[in-house]
DNA sequence: GACGTAAAACTACACTCGTAGTATTACGGG
DNA sequence: CCCGTAATACTACGAGTGTAGTTTTACGTC
């Protein structure tokens, strides 16, 4: 059932610019991730290989260059690593771990009007299209689903 | 900022052991784990001895015996996990987490129906205490807060 | 007081990760 | 055709983890 999904910090930084520029070379990443974190080269070719290895991300040559491409989506990473953490911590009870989001973490009066809408919206059209709108401000998520 | 929460699978799966049971030596863990894990008596006990020089739990010396008690709670260890998740995954923005959770989970019309109830309650006291109800059907969570 | 036994301590090993240095390879120019 | 340069490949190393074997230690018993 394809490969593990579990990203680490480092990981998913060079997944980040992975997903949003389609295909880039190591040189690339490495500059993207310039101030952000400040690796050696090596660094990130060495990650990148290993990433490869474990099926996340796939290559074609050009030249002597390597152009890296994901083969993985941000939303296939979300939620896997999201359902693994349900699993893991709430023995996959979805609503417990709704439950602990909100009421642990500060949740803002906007963040509740835009839940109750949403809970709306999923208990009329059965379908959850549609859904990912404002509340994803800031996370591009195109190129998402299986 | 005390010790890093971040448990893997077996060392969540032995820390809650010694959560339901308030003191436990190695040995009580080893087999009240048995069946879901079937570890070496020696592989329990090097966790514990690692988890405790990370600060995650504590013993006390009876006779020749270690009687260990967790250092942590749960509710501490969830929350640490689900925020560093939160961070990692939606750079903090909680309702695009919880968007996603109600999107991308199989959530059943019930959930939905309590999550509005939460929702309407915290609307209503700031305080939140009194949220842990039902939603926590299945998850001790006594001993819990810092 | 010698011993068996059980507990804890120490050692081990393979694997992943973060991190990066060194070696190899091959294109493009002179 | 040789060489510099840049890109990839290989090697390294310390920390953490899963997993467990081996060694030491000490209590309780005969």
């Amino acid at each position: 059932m394809g490969p593990s999904l579990d990203l680490s910090e480092l990981q998913l930084s060079i997944m980040r610019v992975l997903w949003e520029r389609r295909e880039v070379t190591a040189a690339e990443v490495h500059d993207a991730l310039r101030g952000e974190r400040d690796l050696a080269p090596t660094t990130v070719s060495t990650v990148l290989s290993r990433l490869e290895k474990r099926g996340v991300v796939g290559h074609r040559t050009e030249g002597r260059q390597f152009i890296y491409r994901a083969l993985v989506s941000e939303g296939e990473v979300r939620r896997s690593m999201v359902s693994d953490l349900g699993e893991r911590l709430f023995a996959g009870d979805v609503s417990a771990f709704l439950s602990h989001l909100l009421t642990e973490r500060d949740v803002t009066p906007g963040d509740l009007t835009r839940m109750r809408e949403l809970i709306d919206r999923m208990e009329q059209g059965a379908d959850g299209a549609g859904a990912e709108d404002q509340t994803n401000r800031g996370n591009e998520d195109r190129n998402d689903d299986r």
